[in-house]
DNA sequence: TTTGATTGGGAAAACGTTTTCCTTGTGGCA
DNA sequence: TGCCACAAGGAAAACGTTTTCCCAATCAAA
């Protein structure tokens, strides 16, 4: 992309140097008409100026205002895991309500890496982002060390890995965990079954400690030999590889709490190659409803993630940071949304 | 986040200039050996400036580097709808290829509109991007700047609006609308219908237009009544709403041809909601391939796009571009994927 | 010993902004 | 007539880099 020129001749985009002559003030009041600071040019100056800067179609190198104001318009967000629909949807949405805001987002896919969220994070620093939104993070050096020197980090979906307060978006997975539980107890199932993916997400882990504790509570059995989970970052896969664990060990539970809809997504694969019915045979609950599920997953109960909500939230979150300095904590309403066979019909 | 101090004090990130103090040589000299420039200073030397470099952890602030090059490490990928499972594996697979390359991604979503991508494209100017990915361009008034101007623009997906020649990654979509009615072709199939989004995009259009030509060639029929679409941008209902037409008017086609995944999924829907199965008494066919299909959609034979082969095809085209100005139009293969009843046991 | 190239390194300009001073003129008010 | 406040605007510094000159020293060849 061609430099601007500082003369207005040429072909190259037009700097505030080249308004400035053309206008025939200094770059000063160039510069100050641009920002809107009352008090000081005329108005006929006014006119001259925003007249020059219509007809050389000037608009001011971001790059130069961020050097001075220590200050660009981009926000980073570093998500996990860019193939995960539910994390594409919430960066999309995060995308529009950011530039609503007037921000350019930045998005990075940290494979949930630490040494890559690392690399990231060094990154956007030297971009000299408004912000960084962390869409699943994951316990880094770099990130302590962000946290320490009070970056404005807002934390989305997985809770901050270690102690102190900082600014999060998300929703209550531990009720949502319970409801899951209290679905199938309302409909008198006790043969249950759980899968899960990886323990490192904080989201996981309090989905899945609710639901067992909600079980437990109502002296429902659910011993280790109906909890399964399998190596690895792929949720279908593992989803796939865990019902296979529990097919070959015999168990055939009335229904399955799988902790994100790809794992269900994967478990319901294997249930079909087995020949198994899903719901008549056994029932799934999944966890997130991806967007798709009403047209191809029909037979998935699942909890309704807000995914258009959280945009709005995160520039809440992030305003909150850069003005005073309190850490907001947003917790979005979810929905529970029964999938049976009437809906199969 | 903190702005560099130039002192080597406080807790802000370390400058050109505290590294410089540190090591008692000019920000020059650490200039050079950051940027790995031979002959410009002695062992000793370099090693005491990269023991400062490390000590205070220092790293080049990349808007001060922009602003002096005139280019930043920023690659701007205006997706036109981030919503599309298609497009966010794409983007996700030129994220990370792009990493690889030494560039960091900028993820804009257009929402198909030319306002917004002319808004985008304006910014992305002002931040010294050192290329444009246009995934899915819509005609704009500063699109056709950028091309006059000679801006580093590759596009994907769609071809080009207008005229001349411009770097291109996609994939033969004529090729693969003709496999399509092959494959219904030799099949026997003769009672087809089609179901295709809005014209505007150069894909739709070679496929269905590569589609209907071969069931021409072939002298099998296609009646306009055979042939559905419905306004708006998203597929899913576009396919519903097409699929609620073509049965209102009585068509009971043996195959269907939809010019895109998601189409298929709206298409699907309302055939389950009347009761029709499918692949057992109607066949679809999408375009795409969503990696889910497999998984949730194992009813769906589909065109298969190789969108991990497009970060890498993406970023050798912004290789040439920015090398000797020549523009690579790099297809991809596409593979035709079956799935029927035997995928279903 | 001169010449000429090469190495090692610094001073300073430049990139495009924003903002702090500063100056000048003008009108209001005592 | 003084004096102060304020409007209007310019000069220049600063932000953190990279890079072009420049200079001094060293060393090889003549």
């Amino acid at each position: 992309m061609g430099r601007p020129r500082r003369d207005g001749t040429g072909g190259g985009a037009p700097s505030i140097t080249s308004v400035a002559e053309r206008a025939g003030v200094s770059i000063a009041t160039v510069s100050r008409i641009v920002n809107g600071v009352a008090n000081k040019a005329g108005p006929d100056t006014v006119a001259r100026v925003q007249r020059a800067i219509a007809e050389l179609g000037y608009r001011p190198v971001s790059v130069g205002r961020a050097l001075r104001r220590g200050e660009s318009r981009l926000v980073a967000l570093l998500a996990a895991n860019l193939g995960n629909p539910a994390m594409a949807a919430i960066a999309a949405s995060a995308e529009t309500a950011l530039r609503e805001a007037g921000a350019v987002m930045v998005l990075c896919d940290t494979h949930d890496s630490p040494a890559l969220q690392d690399e990231y994070l060094l990154e956007m620093r030297a971009q000299f982002v408004r912000g960084i939104v962390l869409l699943g993070a994951v316990p880094s050096p770099q990130l302590a060390a962000c946290r320490a020197a009070g970056d404005p980090l807002v934390f989305v979906g997985r809770r901050p890995p270690d102690g102190p307060a900082a600014a999060f978006v998300g929703i209550d997975n531990a009720g949502a965990g319970r409801e899951v539980a209290d679905h199938f107890l309302d409909r008198g199932m006790r043969e249950l079954a759980l899968i899960h993916g990886p323990l490192q997400s904080s989201a996981t882990r309090d989905r899945i400690t609710a639901f067992r504790a909600r079980l437990a509570e109502a002296g429902v059995p659910l011993p280790a030999s109906r909890i399964a989970t399998a190596d690895g970052i792929d949720h279908l896969a593992i989803g796939h590889a865990a019902m296979d664990r529990l097919l070959a060990a015999g168990t055939r539970p009335a229904g399955i709490f799988c902790s994100s809809d790809l794992i269900a997504y994967g478990a319901h694969r294997r249930l079909r190659e087995a020949g198994i019915d899903v719901p008549a045979d056994v029932v799934l609950v999944g966890f997130d409803d991806n967007p798709l599920n009403d047209w191809v997953a029909p037979w998935l109960t699942s909890v309704q993630v807000p995914y258009r909500a959280f945009g709005a939230a995160i520039v809440e979150a992030l305003a909150a940071l850069s003005a005073g300095g309190t850490a907001l904590r947003t917790i979005l309403p979810h929905q529970f949304v029964v999938r049976g066979p009437a809906g199969a019909a």
